[in-house]
DNA sequence: AATTGTGTGTATCAAAAGATACTTATCTCA
DNA sequence: TGAGATAAGTATCTTTTGATACACACAATT
């Protein structure tokens, strides 16, 4: 754990000396192994992870479909853990490991408490909130308003803008699962895609052009 | 303006004497007539507007669609202008007064400071963050999971919840707006439900049985 | 090499939603 | 009262999306 304890140390986001030091009094470390469900539907958390190292995926179900809501990474914080958690309210979404992950776990009631005692951790929730409820009020907007080959173009293009290589190492059927549609609706608009020279498909990975 | 300073001195969020008092000190009140807009896509705010009276309606626009996000009553402030104010971002919705209003507004960089020095404050703050956030996300969930005349049932029956009549006073058009979609789809789906018997529709208004 | 699982291609059909256009009410207000 | 605005009904057509079913390719494992 030491490697996690220097990575912690790092972060910004509590640099704080005396906050530093509560956390690290107060918290637990864990590890994710990937493909582990975090959190469910329904439950009620009396915990709030941050994240250190690996990634998070937070989803909405609907019996057979799924949508994305957005990804955890480090030093960041999942919405609805911290809504369940500070609201004493059940959870509205799923959380899945995406990979190997490493995460600072805070007992709840702490998180009203520092709320009021230091300023790096209420800017740390507030912007935890600003920024979850923006990304969600763009994707509603998507949705809403975007036919499904636009969305997944931007998906795409997104995807690469963070990237070195402009491949695209994920499924049509993960894919299906990010934007709420289907697989065949997505291999569809992909050979669609193909046909306009925009991307190169393959098995595991798509190639985008340009 | 003595009605609407009675009205203020009556919210519970705001009961602390200490706080009530510093809001009273940089306050003001203002008034909205029905249908004026007062926030706009793009635009920065550096204000807080907190509802006394009245109601906004806050939505996201597309060219010719819209699509409500939420509404702001009494004793509420609006997700987007809170945003904005706090963290010195543009809107990335609209706001318009559905009827005359009186509001009271807040200068932006008391958000922060009152943060760690009100706990009522604080609060209603995050109590503000979280139920924009929980609706908004019920929300998108609607729009990827259900077809819009579930949508539709659904918010009719939601609307006369708090009401004590069953007549809901909107036009076809008006639901468009509020459903993300256009008015001769509503109006299809209406005429489907009347014939089901589940609605009487009327000019200006419909009646839902049961 | 055979088996199994996953990923992809694709055809067919059905349903949902949107676009357009035109008609008929009803209300408002000068 | 009559002109214009708003509300609603409806028919037709197209596009988008979804459901289902099946074939084939590739990979990993035994």
């Amino acid at each position: 754990m030491e490697a996690t304890l220097d990575l912690f140390k790092e972060l910004k986001s509590f640099s704080e000396p005396e906050l530093q030091k509560e956390i690290l009094k107060h918290a637990k470390f864990i590890k994710a192994s990937k493909g582990e469900i975090l959190i469910k539907e329904g439950q009620y958390l009396n915990f709030l992870p941050i994240v250190i190292k690996g990634l998070l995926r937070v989803y909405q179900q609907n019996e057979d479909r799924e949508i994305l809501l957005y990804y955890v990474g480090p030093e960041q914080t999942c919405m609805m853990s911290l809504s369940s958690a500070y609201f004493d309210y059940y959870s509205t979404a799923n959380g899945i490991a995406m990979e190997e992950s490493e995460i600072l776990v805070l007992p709840a009631h702490l998180i009203a408490e520092w709320q009021l005692k230091y300023p790096s951790w209420n800017k740390f929730i507030l912007r935890t909130f600003k920024s979850r409820y923006d990304e969600l009020l763009n994707a509603f907007g998507n949705v809403a308003f975007k036919p499904i080959n636009v969305r997944l173009k931007e998906y795409l293009t997104a995807y690469i803008k963070n990237e070195s290589s402009n491949k695209i190492p994920v499924s049509h059927q993960t894919l299906a699962n990010d934007l709420g549609t289907t697989r065949v609706v997505i291999s569809r608009i992909l050979k669609q895609f193909e046909k306009e020279k925009l991307v190169k498909l393959y098995r595991g990975y798509i190639q985008l052009n340009s």
